[in-house]
RNA sequence: GCUGACGUAGCUCAGUCGGUAGAGCACAUCCUUGGUAAGGAUGAGGUCACCGGUUCAAUCCCGGUCGUCAGCUCCA
């Protein structure tokens, strides 16, 4: 018999009779390993623990710890609970089952809604079926069998996959596990007893192929664990994200709230949101005087003709708000959904120079997307948000230094606020020409221009084609939410399409008119989106120099509310946000509240403080600091402040 | 926009198999003047989202509208 090597991921050789499956191997080392092990990395390649080794390879097992493995897992998952599903559902057709980041879903066409009580009931099932231990069988076959299979059992949707196969380059399988076969490529679990912890998440539709023209599937999403502990962690994680959510946040701390009698998805600020929102504006403020940056302030809406220059109406006339027009009169307006064009004629407003250049105008413009009503979102989604906006006009030779002064401009705004887990996209167009305005050429310099900066920069970066801008490619910073939603924030366009259509030009050390190049930047994005995102980053436990409320004056009983009100005075003297809370209560009553709403510090004053002239600092999450100096404080905030520290 | 679920006091939620409702917190008044996460008493608060239908009677059943939530689709 002949004999191969296989090499493990700590570089050692052991030989192995030829054909002798992976899960063998797993076996010859340990006990242990055969129980973790999920499926087997060949070669860099995932397949099943039954796989036959014909030559020399280099293995790698995967057990739930792996990221690989845990996918196998929660696939093998959905495969068993398309297998619950046909047992209680025998018409149920199935469309695609594939595991996710955090768990599993499957497509299913049922006629009859599937409730959550149907979901414990399929949950029960799963747990049944998985009792009896079936093994996973992989059965590889050829398209026109697999064709005839799905025929005879009459399921469409895996007829429809199937005829998008092409039988030479990919190879057709079926894994059977008990009564259920599916279509699959699998890997999969060596068997279903595998699964032992089962949770159904939610219900919910799905178009078939993801394209809003086909039917409704119905999706079940779940997840599975090999240990209890696991799954209850994953739970008990679900719930503190919620926790963390915004929307919750934003009206118990009196950020912000929607309500129906202003409109859905127009969010009402209310002064403690206010406070926090301006801390952030003034901050970026503050950066873009240092670079350049020069101040400008536009109407919220604008001639229609404008947007009929700029190509966004009426192409997108389905995410704009109707437009304003009187009875009598040709005049139209739009409430703008963009800041661009308002800045563009600024631009134009006066001739301009080689030696003007960058010309860099910001605005806070505040835009007005009619936002599908399923699509909105507390803060992260709304109709009515502000755009830290930027138009920068620059000459070609100008372009990558720019961009890359302004991915810096991002860095340091993420920083500040300790956003250090964010995505790097940079969005090219794809061959769909009618997406995208301008000439074939341009677009390649662009791309080109975007790169180098963005390697310049060190971006670590993800290229994404047909995500770009209608005018021009773009970078995107990308920040996930609590409940893993990713959203775009900072955002860095190039554009050579709306130079060409608003006719812009300045006149060159020749003498003669040229086109400059716009980037459109933003780097928090939106207010409205970076403060939803900041508010789960925190918890709502923002950072000093931020928090609505930096400081409360807590007097421990009546007698010492005067000189409570002489340390408020002071504190707000030195510029600090501070409170008292004079209400006749006790001091735990209103350490308590002020722990509630995340305030970072509270000054408690009494006999002691009063007769020494001092105060005692108590930190919010740390409890008490013991006594200083008003002065001493005042030096310490002021500077936790000034350096923006995150703890 | 689509599928499904949901909408009861400022907030979090209970409840009514159809007879117009209740708790805790918050709020107000009073007692208490208290030293680091809830002192006590009393009180005020609701067109049960809105509009229509069925019914002797609707917060509850039915239809529509608005809004919220999860996902899909979309996202300049």
């Amino acid at each position: 018999m002949e004999n191969i090597n296989i090499t493990f991921p700590d570089g050692s050789v052991k030989q192995f009779e030829k054909g002798i499956t992976a899960f063998k191997i797993a076996e010859s080392i340990s006990h242990r390993l055969a129980d973790d092990a999920l499926a087997v990395k060949v070669n860099g390649e995932t397949k099943d623990l039954q796989c036959k080794l014909d030559t020399d390879s280099t293995i790698q097992f995967l057990t739930f710890k792996d990221e690989e493995g845990k996918e196998v897992y929660w696939h093998s998952t959905s495969h068993l609970m398309a297998h619950a599903v046909q047992e209680i559902y025998p018409e149920a057709k199935f469309g695609v089952g594939p595991a996710i980041e955090g768990g599993f879903y499957y497509d299913i066409d049922i006629n009859s809604p599937i409730t959550e009580e149907d979901l414990i009931k399929i949950e029960n099932k799963m747990l049944k079926i998985a009792k009896c231990n079936d093994q996973f069988i992989r059965q590889d076959l050829s398209k026109d069998e697999a064709i005839k299979f799905f025929k005879a059992k009459g399921d469409e949707y895996k007829l429809e996959i199937l005829s998008g196969i092409d039988e030479n380059s990919e190879s057709v399988s079926l894994y059977k596990e008990g009564e259920f076969v599916d279509l699959c490529r699998g890997p999969h679990l060596p068997s279903a007893g595998k699964i032992k912890y089962i949770k159904l998440l939610n219900i919910s539709g799905s178009y078939w192929r993801g394209d809003e023209h086909n039917k409704q599937l119905q999706r079940i999403y779940g997840i599975s664990f090999p240990k209890k502990k696991m799954l209850d962690e994953h739970l008990a994680l679900l719930e503190e994200a919620k926790k963390r959510d915004h929307r919750k946040l934003g009206k118990e701390l009196e950020l912000f709230f929607f309500t129906p009698k202003v409109g859905a998805g127009l969010p009402l600020w209310l002064p403690k949101g206010t406070v926090l929102r301006e801390t952030l504006e003034n901050f970026l403020r503050e950066e873009q005087v240092k670079r350049g940056y020069l101040p400008v302030i536009t109407p919220h809406i604008g001639n229609i003709e404008l947007y009929k220059t700029s190509g966004h109406y009426p192409y997108y006339k389905d995410s704009q708000f109707p437009t304003l027009k009187f009875e009598n009169s040709a005049e139209e307006y739009l409430l703008r959904p963009m800041n661009c064009p308002h800045h563009f004629q600024i631009y134009s407003s006066k001739m301009r120079s080689y030696r003007d250049l960058p010309l860099r105008l910001a605005e806070f413009g505040t835009v007005y997307r009619y936002e599908q009503s399923g699509e909105l979102n507390g803060l992260t989604r709304a109709r009515s948000f502000a755009v830290d906006d930027s138009h920068i006009f620059v000459r070609q030779d100008q372009l990558k230094d720019e961009i890359c002064n302004v991915i810096d401009l991002v860095q340091t705004v993420f920083s500040a606020v300790g956003f250090a887990d964010f995505t790097t996209e940079l969005s090219y167009r794809d061959n769909n020409d009618e997406k995208y305005g301008g000439e074939v050429e341009l677009w390649e310099k662009a791309q080109k221009e975007i790169k180098a900066a963005a390697d310049k920069m060190n971006l670590d970066y993800k290229i994404v084609e047909g995500e770009a801008a209608f005018y021009g490619p773009k970078i995107d910073f990308i920040v996930k939410d609590v409940l893993g939603r990713k959203w775009q924030l900072g955002t860095v366009q190039i554009d050579y399409v709306m130079p060409v259509r608003f006719d812009l030009e300045y006149i060159g050390s020749d003498g003669k008119k040229h086109r400059p190049v716009v980037i459109h930047r933003a780097p928090f994005g939106s207010l409205e989106r970076f403060i939803g995102l900041l508010i789960e980053h925190f918890a709502g436990y923002f950072p000093t120099w931020l928090t609505p409320v930096q400081v409360t004056v807590i007097p421990v009983s009546q007698n010492y509310v005067e000189y409570a009100k002489k340390v408020l005075n002071s504190l707000k003297e030195n510029g600090l946000r501070a409170e008292i809370d004079e209400r006749n209560e006790k001091i735990g009553y209103k350490i308590r509240e002020c722990e509630k709403n995340k305030i970072p510090y509270m000054l408690i004053v009494g006999e002691k403080e009063q007769t020494a002239g001092n105060i005692s600092v108590r930190k919010h999450k740390e409890g008490d600091k013991g006594t200083l100096s008003l002065n001493d404080f005042i030096d310490n905030i002021t500077d936790e402040i000034k350096n923006k520290l995150i703890n």
